[in-house]
DNA sequence: ATGCAACAGTTGCAAACACCAACTGATGGG
DNA sequence: CCCATCAGTTGGTGTTTGCAACTGTTGCAT
Protein backbone atom coordinates (compact mmCIF):
# COMPACT_ATOMS: atom_id res chain seq x y z
CA UNK A 1 0.00 0.00 0.00
CA UNK A 2 1.23 3.54 -1.12
CA UNK A 3 2.81 5.02 2.12
CA UNK A 4 1.79 8.14 1.17
CA UNK A 5 -2.12 7.38 0.92
CA UNK A 6 -1.89 6.35 4.54
CA UNK A 7 -0.12 9.91 5.53
CA UNK A 8 -3.44 11.80 3.77
CA UNK A 9 -5.27 9.76 6.07
CA UNK A 10 -4.04 10.29 9.51
CA UNK A 11 -3.71 13.74 8.40
CA UNK A 12 -7.62 13.76 8.27
CA UNK A 13 -7.68 12.16 11.17
CA UNK A 14 -5.42 14.01 13.12
CA UNK A 15 -8.21 16.77 12.04
CA UNK A 16 -10.93 15.31 12.31
CA UNK A 17 -10.03 15.07 15.98
CA UNK A 18 -9.55 18.53 16.48
CA UNK A 19 -12.42 19.75 14.99
CA UNK A 20 -14.57 17.32 17.46
CA UNK A 21 -12.57 18.35 20.12
CA UNK A 22 -13.38 22.07 19.05
CA UNK A 23 -17.10 21.40 18.26
CA UNK A 24 -17.22 19.17 21.71
CA UNK A 25 -16.11 22.18 23.62
CA UNK A 26 -18.85 24.61 23.18
CA UNK A 27 -20.86 25.49 25.47
CA UNK A 28 -23.85 25.84 23.98
CA UNK A 29 -23.20 22.04 22.98
CA UNK A 30 -25.22 20.09 25.22
CA UNK A 31 -28.09 22.51 25.81
CA UNK A 32 -25.98 22.80 29.60
CA UNK A 33 -24.68 19.56 30.49
CA UNK A 34 -20.94 18.85 29.98
CA UNK A 35 -19.95 16.74 27.20
CA UNK A 36 -19.29 13.60 28.95
CA UNK A 37 -22.84 14.18 30.80
CA UNK A 38 -24.44 14.14 26.92
CA UNK A 39 -22.28 11.28 26.20
CA UNK A 40 -24.02 8.87 28.87
CA UNK A 41 -27.31 10.47 28.08
CA UNK A 42 -27.15 9.03 24.50
CA UNK A 43 -25.59 6.07 25.74
CA UNK A 44 -28.46 5.20 28.17
CA UNK A 45 -30.43 6.13 25.32
CA UNK A 46 -29.20 3.53 23.08
CA UNK A 47 -29.18 1.01 25.96
CA UNK A 48 -32.18 -0.35 28.15
CA UNK A 49 -31.87 0.26 31.06
CA UNK A 50 -28.22 -0.04 31.62
CA UNK A 51 -26.52 -0.68 35.13
CA UNK A 52 -23.74 1.83 35.91
CA UNK A 53 -21.32 -0.93 34.73
CA UNK A 54 -23.04 -1.92 31.86
CA UNK A 55 -23.05 0.99 30.40
CA UNK A 56 -19.53 1.58 31.21
CA UNK A 57 -18.44 -1.25 29.08
CA UNK A 58 -20.70 0.15 26.57
CA UNK A 59 -19.02 3.76 26.51
CA UNK A 60 -15.25 1.98 26.75
CA UNK A 61 -15.04 4.14 30.53
CA UNK A 62 -13.87 3.35 33.88
CA UNK A 63 -17.02 2.41 36.22
CA UNK A 64 -15.44 5.28 38.71
CA UNK A 65 -15.08 8.32 35.44
CA UNK A 66 -18.99 7.35 34.62
CA UNK A 67 -20.50 7.04 38.37
CA UNK A 68 -19.10 10.44 39.05
CA UNK A 69 -20.88 11.62 35.48
CA UNK A 70 -23.76 10.04 36.37
CA UNK A 71 -23.67 11.61 39.90
CA UNK A 72 -24.19 14.88 37.79
CA UNK A 73 -27.01 13.84 35.70
CA UNK A 74 -28.70 13.21 38.85
CA UNK A 75 -28.11 15.74 40.61
CA UNK A 76 -29.29 17.77 37.15
CA UNK A 77 -32.49 15.80 37.72
CA UNK A 78 -31.81 14.05 34.24
CA UNK A 79 -31.21 10.47 35.47
CA UNK A 80 -32.89 8.30 37.88
CA UNK A 81 -30.47 5.51 40.02
CA UNK A 82 -32.91 2.94 40.31
CA UNK A 83 -31.96 0.53 43.03
CA UNK A 84 -33.82 -2.23 44.92
CA UNK A 85 -34.03 -5.40 41.93
CA UNK A 86 -33.11 -8.89 42.21
CA UNK A 87 -29.39 -8.07 42.65
CA UNK A 88 -29.08 -5.63 45.24
CA UNK A 89 -25.59 -4.37 44.23
CA UNK A 90 -26.77 -3.70 40.93
CA UNK A 91 -27.84 0.48 40.02
CA UNK A 92 -29.93 0.60 36.86
CA UNK A 93 -30.24 4.18 35.29
CA UNK A 94 -32.76 5.88 33.73
CA UNK A 95 -33.91 8.86 32.29
CA UNK A 96 -36.54 10.96 33.96
CA UNK A 97 -39.33 12.64 31.79
CA UNK A 98 -36.75 15.77 31.54
CA UNK A 99 -33.81 13.58 30.68
CA UNK A 100 -35.85 11.61 27.85
CA UNK A 101 -36.40 15.15 26.59
CA UNK A 102 -32.87 16.49 26.84
CA UNK A 103 -32.02 13.62 24.86
CA UNK A 104 -34.69 14.91 22.29
CA UNK A 105 -33.46 17.68 21.72
CA UNK A 106 -29.39 17.16 21.34
CA UNK A 107 -30.60 14.34 18.58
CA UNK A 108 -32.95 16.89 17.13
CA UNK A 109 -29.63 19.34 16.98
CA UNK A 110 -27.41 17.02 15.82
CA UNK A 111 -29.52 15.12 13.68
CA UNK A 112 -30.01 18.80 12.13
CA UNK A 113 -25.79 19.59 11.82
CA UNK A 114 -25.24 16.31 10.69
CA UNK A 115 -27.32 16.49 7.66
CA UNK A 116 -25.72 19.74 6.87
CA UNK A 117 -22.71 17.75 7.26
CA UNK A 118 -23.33 14.95 5.14
CA UNK A 119 -25.14 17.02 2.49
CA UNK A 120 -21.40 18.92 1.77
CA UNK A 121 -19.77 15.58 1.16
CA UNK A 122 -20.43 15.03 -2.73
CA UNK A 123 -20.25 11.29 -2.20
CA UNK A 124 -24.03 9.85 -1.60
CA UNK A 125 -24.55 9.93 1.86
CA UNK A 126 -25.05 6.05 2.74
CA UNK A 127 -22.17 5.59 0.99
CA UNK A 128 -20.34 7.97 2.96
CA UNK A 129 -22.00 5.99 6.40
CA UNK A 130 -21.36 2.61 4.48
CA UNK A 131 -17.28 3.83 4.06
CA UNK A 132 -17.52 5.81 7.34
CA UNK A 133 -18.54 2.39 9.35
CA UNK A 134 -16.25 0.07 8.13
CA UNK A 135 -13.44 2.40 8.47
CA UNK A 136 -14.55 2.60 12.50
CA UNK A 137 -15.04 -1.44 12.40
CA UNK A 138 -11.76 -1.79 11.13
CA UNK A 139 -10.13 0.45 13.83
CA UNK A 140 -11.40 -1.43 16.63
CA UNK A 141 -10.56 -4.56 15.27
CA UNK A 142 -7.05 -3.06 14.79
CA UNK A 143 -6.75 -1.02 17.82
CA UNK A 144 -8.38 -4.07 20.09
CA UNK A 145 -5.06 -5.71 19.74
CA UNK A 146 -2.86 -2.42 19.71
CA UNK A 147 -4.28 -0.44 22.82
CA UNK A 148 -6.35 -2.80 24.31
CA UNK A 149 -3.68 -5.02 25.76
CA UNK A 150 -1.78 -2.54 28.31
CA UNK A 151 -4.41 -2.94 30.77
CA UNK A 152 -7.48 -4.65 31.85
CA UNK A 153 -9.88 -2.08 30.22
CA UNK A 154 -13.39 -2.40 30.80
CA UNK A 155 -14.45 -5.34 28.88
CA UNK A 156 -12.90 -8.67 30.00
CA UNK A 157 -11.74 -10.25 26.71
CA UNK A 158 -8.86 -8.39 26.31
CA UNK A 159 -6.33 -11.09 25.43
CA UNK A 160 -3.62 -8.53 25.16
CA UNK A 161 -0.63 -9.46 23.02
CA UNK A 162 2.22 -7.83 23.96
CA UNK A 163 2.06 -4.30 23.01
CA UNK A 164 2.96 -5.91 19.73
CA UNK A 165 1.55 -2.95 17.51
CA UNK A 166 2.92 -0.02 20.06
CA UNK A 167 0.25 1.62 17.62
CA UNK A 168 -0.20 5.75 18.48
CA UNK A 169 -3.05 6.70 16.19
CA UNK A 170 -2.86 9.96 17.99
CA UNK A 171 -0.12 10.99 15.88
CA UNK B 1 -33.09 12.49 4.06
CA UNK B 2 -33.28 10.07 6.08
CA UNK B 3 -33.03 10.50 9.58
CA UNK B 4 -32.47 7.13 10.25
CA UNK B 5 -29.50 7.32 8.47
CA UNK B 6 -27.95 10.04 10.39
CA UNK B 7 -28.44 8.72 13.60
CA UNK B 8 -26.50 6.05 12.45
CA UNK B 9 -23.51 8.04 11.39
CA UNK B 10 -23.84 10.07 14.51
CA UNK B 11 -23.62 6.56 16.38
CA UNK B 12 -19.99 5.94 14.27
CA UNK B 13 -19.07 9.11 15.05
CA UNK B 14 -19.66 8.22 18.85
CA UNK B 15 -18.32 4.96 18.91
CA UNK B 16 -14.93 6.36 16.99
CA UNK B 17 -14.48 9.18 18.85
CA UNK B 18 -14.24 6.50 22.25
CA UNK B 19 -12.07 4.14 19.93
CA UNK B 20 -9.51 7.33 19.35
CA UNK B 21 -9.79 8.01 23.67
CA UNK B 22 -8.89 4.37 23.97
CA UNK B 23 -5.57 4.03 21.76
CA UNK B 24 -4.61 7.79 22.40
CA UNK B 25 -4.64 7.00 25.95
CA UNK B 26 -1.96 3.49 25.86
CA UNK B 27 1.07 4.41 27.20
CA UNK B 28 3.14 2.68 24.64
CA UNK B 29 1.37 5.02 21.98
CA UNK B 30 3.59 7.70 21.66
CA UNK B 31 7.31 6.53 22.67
CA UNK B 32 7.34 8.10 25.94
CA UNK B 33 5.66 12.02 25.24
CA UNK B 34 2.19 12.87 25.90
CA UNK B 35 -0.46 12.84 23.17
CA UNK B 36 -0.85 16.23 22.92
CA UNK B 37 2.64 17.20 22.49
CA UNK B 38 3.01 14.22 19.65
CA UNK B 39 -0.02 16.06 18.11
CA UNK B 40 2.36 19.49 18.55
CA UNK B 41 5.52 17.34 17.36
CA UNK B 42 3.05 15.80 14.02
CA UNK B 43 2.03 19.80 13.75
CA UNK B 44 5.82 21.09 13.65
CA UNK B 45 6.69 17.63 11.45
CA UNK B 46 3.69 19.47 8.83
CA UNK B 47 4.85 22.70 9.19
CA UNK B 48 8.31 24.70 8.05
CA UNK B 49 9.61 26.21 11.34
CA UNK B 50 5.61 27.67 12.63
CA UNK B 51 5.64 30.04 15.14
CA UNK B 52 4.07 29.25 18.33
CA UNK B 53 0.86 31.06 17.48
CA UNK B 54 0.87 29.78 13.82
CA UNK B 55 1.32 26.35 15.53
CA UNK B 56 -1.98 26.67 17.89
CA UNK B 57 -3.70 28.51 14.89
CA UNK B 58 -2.64 25.24 12.92
CA UNK B 59 -3.54 22.84 15.48
CA UNK B 60 -6.72 24.67 16.76
CA UNK B 61 -5.44 24.67 20.60
CA UNK B 62 -5.18 28.48 22.23
CA UNK B 63 -1.54 29.27 22.32
CA UNK B 64 -1.32 29.25 26.03
CA UNK B 65 -2.17 25.83 25.64
CA UNK B 66 0.41 24.98 23.01
CA UNK B 67 2.68 27.04 25.05
CA UNK B 68 2.65 24.87 28.00
CA UNK B 69 3.19 21.31 25.55
CA UNK B 70 5.70 23.17 24.17
CA UNK B 71 7.82 23.59 26.99
CA UNK B 72 7.60 19.97 27.63
CA UNK B 73 8.75 19.20 24.46
CA UNK B 74 11.85 21.36 24.96
CA UNK B 75 12.38 19.80 28.41
CA UNK B 76 12.80 16.96 26.61
CA UNK B 77 15.42 17.81 23.98
CA UNK B 78 12.83 17.35 21.45
CA UNK B 79 12.22 20.89 20.42
CA UNK B 80 14.04 23.73 20.36
CA UNK B 81 12.52 27.92 20.61
CA UNK B 82 14.24 30.14 18.24
CA UNK B 83 14.15 33.02 19.22
CA UNK B 84 15.80 36.23 18.11
CA UNK B 85 14.41 36.95 14.22
CA UNK B 86 13.37 39.95 12.78
CA UNK B 87 10.05 40.57 15.14
CA UNK B 88 11.66 39.39 18.43
CA UNK B 89 8.05 38.96 19.89
CA UNK B 90 8.18 35.71 17.51
CA UNK B 91 9.50 32.61 18.90
CA UNK B 92 9.92 29.76 16.55
CA UNK B 93 9.91 26.34 16.91
CA UNK B 94 11.77 23.68 15.34
CA UNK B 95 12.84 19.71 15.88
CA UNK B 96 16.35 18.97 17.44
CA UNK B 97 17.96 15.43 15.81
CA UNK B 98 16.08 13.86 18.69
CA UNK B 99 12.22 15.30 17.51
CA UNK B 100 13.42 14.38 14.46
CA UNK B 101 13.91 11.03 14.97
CA UNK B 102 11.17 10.52 17.29
CA UNK B 103 8.94 11.95 14.53
CA UNK B 104 10.01 9.06 12.28
CA UNK B 105 9.45 6.13 14.69
CA UNK B 106 5.83 7.70 15.45
CA UNK B 107 5.52 8.09 11.67
CA UNK B 108 6.42 4.55 10.84
CA UNK B 109 4.40 3.03 13.91
CA UNK B 110 1.47 4.37 12.86
CA UNK B 111 1.88 3.68 9.13
CA UNK B 112 1.78 0.41 9.89
CA UNK B 113 -1.61 0.44 11.93
CA UNK B 114 -3.31 2.51 9.74
CA UNK B 115 -2.10 0.63 6.94
CA UNK B 116 -3.78 -2.37 8.40
CA UNK B 117 -6.85 -0.64 10.04
CA UNK B 118 -7.50 0.60 5.98
CA UNK B 119 -6.61 -3.20 4.51
CA UNK B 120 -9.28 -4.01 6.92
CA UNK B 121 -12.22 -2.19 5.17
CA UNK B 122 -13.82 -3.54 2.35
CA UNK B 123 -13.73 -0.61 0.12
CA UNK B 124 -10.31 0.13 -1.57
CA UNK B 125 -8.21 2.25 0.04
CA UNK B 126 -7.94 5.90 -1.83
CA UNK B 127 -11.66 5.76 -1.94
CA UNK B 128 -12.18 5.45 1.59
CA UNK B 129 -9.52 8.41 1.97
CA UNK B 130 -11.81 10.62 -0.31
CA UNK B 131 -14.79 9.68 1.38
CA UNK B 132 -13.02 10.19 4.64
CA UNK B 133 -11.14 13.68 3.62
CA UNK B 134 -14.87 14.62 2.00
CA UNK B 135 -16.01 14.09 5.17
CA UNK B 136 -14.09 16.20 7.49
CA UNK B 137 -13.43 18.84 5.08
CA UNK B 138 -17.56 19.18 5.28
CA UNK B 139 -17.98 18.98 9.26
CA UNK B 140 -14.97 21.73 9.21
CA UNK B 141 -17.08 23.99 6.57
CA UNK B 142 -20.39 23.55 9.16
CA UNK B 143 -18.81 23.73 12.20
CA UNK B 144 -17.10 26.85 10.89
CA UNK B 145 -20.47 28.81 10.05
CA UNK B 146 -22.34 27.01 12.15
CA UNK B 147 -21.24 29.13 15.12
CA UNK B 148 -18.49 31.70 14.64
CA UNK B 149 -19.89 34.31 17.25
CA UNK B 150 -20.11 32.90 20.07
CA UNK B 151 -16.56 33.56 21.02
CA UNK B 152 -13.30 34.59 20.92
CA UNK B 153 -12.38 30.87 19.10
CA UNK B 154 -8.35 30.81 20.70
CA UNK B 155 -6.43 32.58 17.69
CA UNK B 156 -8.37 35.59 17.47
CA UNK B 157 -7.74 35.77 13.59
CA UNK B 158 -10.58 33.45 12.77
CA UNK B 159 -10.28 33.39 9.38
CA UNK B 160 -10.71 29.68 9.72
CA UNK B 161 -9.06 27.75 12.43
CA UNK B 162 -11.07 24.79 13.04
CA UNK B 163 -11.82 26.69 16.33
CA UNK B 164 -15.51 27.54 17.84
CA UNK B 165 -18.47 25.28 16.40
CA UNK B 166 -21.76 25.90 18.03
CA UNK B 167 -23.04 22.24 16.93
CA UNK B 168 -22.66 19.77 19.77
CA UNK B 169 -21.63 16.91 17.97
CA UNK B 170 -20.53 15.67 20.59
CA UNK B 171 -23.84 13.98 21.30
C1' DA C 1 9.89 61.11 19.53
C1' DT C 2 6.23 59.73 21.94
C1' DG C 3 2.19 57.49 22.85
C1' DC C 4 -0.86 53.82 22.14
C1' DA C 5 -3.24 49.90 20.03
C1' DA C 6 -2.31 45.41 18.45
C1' DC C 7 0.45 41.39 18.60
C1' DA C 8 3.39 37.11 20.50
C1' DG C 9 4.18 34.50 24.14
C1' DT C 10 4.08 33.19 29.20
C1' DT C 11 1.97 32.41 33.54
C1' DG C 12 -1.94 32.06 37.02
C1' DC C 13 -6.04 29.85 37.67
C1' DA C 14 -9.91 26.79 37.15
C1' DA C 15 -12.58 23.19 35.00
C1' DA C 16 -13.49 18.77 32.64
C1' DC C 17 -12.23 14.22 32.12
C1' DA C 18 -9.82 10.16 32.72
C1' DC C 19 -7.50 6.33 35.40
C1' DC C 20 -6.01 3.45 39.44
C1' DA C 21 -6.33 2.09 44.19
C1' DA C 22 -8.82 1.41 48.13
C1' DC C 23 -13.09 0.90 50.23
C1' DT C 24 -18.18 -0.67 51.25
C1' DG C 25 -21.84 -3.60 50.71
C1' DA C 26 -24.01 -7.72 48.41
C1' DT C 27 -23.64 -12.53 46.48
C1' DG C 28 -22.67 -17.06 46.29
C1' DG C 29 -19.75 -21.16 46.36
C1' DG C 30 -17.22 -24.32 49.46
C1' DC D 1 -19.86 -19.65 58.19
C1' DC D 2 -16.01 -17.68 55.46
C1' DC D 3 -13.97 -15.80 51.76
C1' DA D 4 -13.37 -14.71 46.80
C1' DT D 5 -15.81 -11.93 43.67
C1' DC D 6 -18.68 -8.50 41.90
C1' DA D 7 -21.06 -3.53 41.66
C1' DG D 8 -20.53 0.79 42.77
C1' DT D 9 -18.44 4.85 45.31
C1' DT D 10 -14.79 7.76 46.90
C1' DG D 11 -9.95 9.57 47.30
C1' DG D 12 -6.11 10.92 44.92
C1' DT D 13 -3.62 12.18 40.74
C1' DG D 14 -2.43 13.47 36.02
C1' DT D 15 -3.36 15.40 31.49
C1' DT D 16 -5.40 18.57 28.64
C1' DT D 17 -7.72 22.57 27.85
C1' DG D 18 -9.34 27.62 27.89
C1' DC D 19 -9.70 32.38 29.65
C1' DA D 20 -7.68 36.34 31.93
C1' DA D 21 -3.93 38.97 33.07
C1' DC D 22 0.76 40.32 32.28
C1' DT D 23 5.39 41.30 29.82
C1' DG D 24 7.78 42.67 26.10
C1' DT D 25 7.77 44.14 20.89
C1' DT D 26 6.18 46.39 16.92
C1' DG D 27 4.36 49.80 14.09
C1' DC D 28 1.42 53.59 13.18
C1' DA D 29 -0.18 58.14 13.97
C1' DT D 30 0.21 62.13 15.94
Amino acid sequence: MDIAVVRRFRRSLRRLERLLEAILRDETCCHGVSVAQCHALMGMDELERPSLGGLAVHMGLDKSTLSRTVDGLVKAGLVLREQGGVDRRKTLLLLTENGKALCQRIHTDNDALFVKVLEGVEVASDQVISVFEGLVESLSRQGRSAAQGSKGCGAGAGKMGPGAIAGDSHD
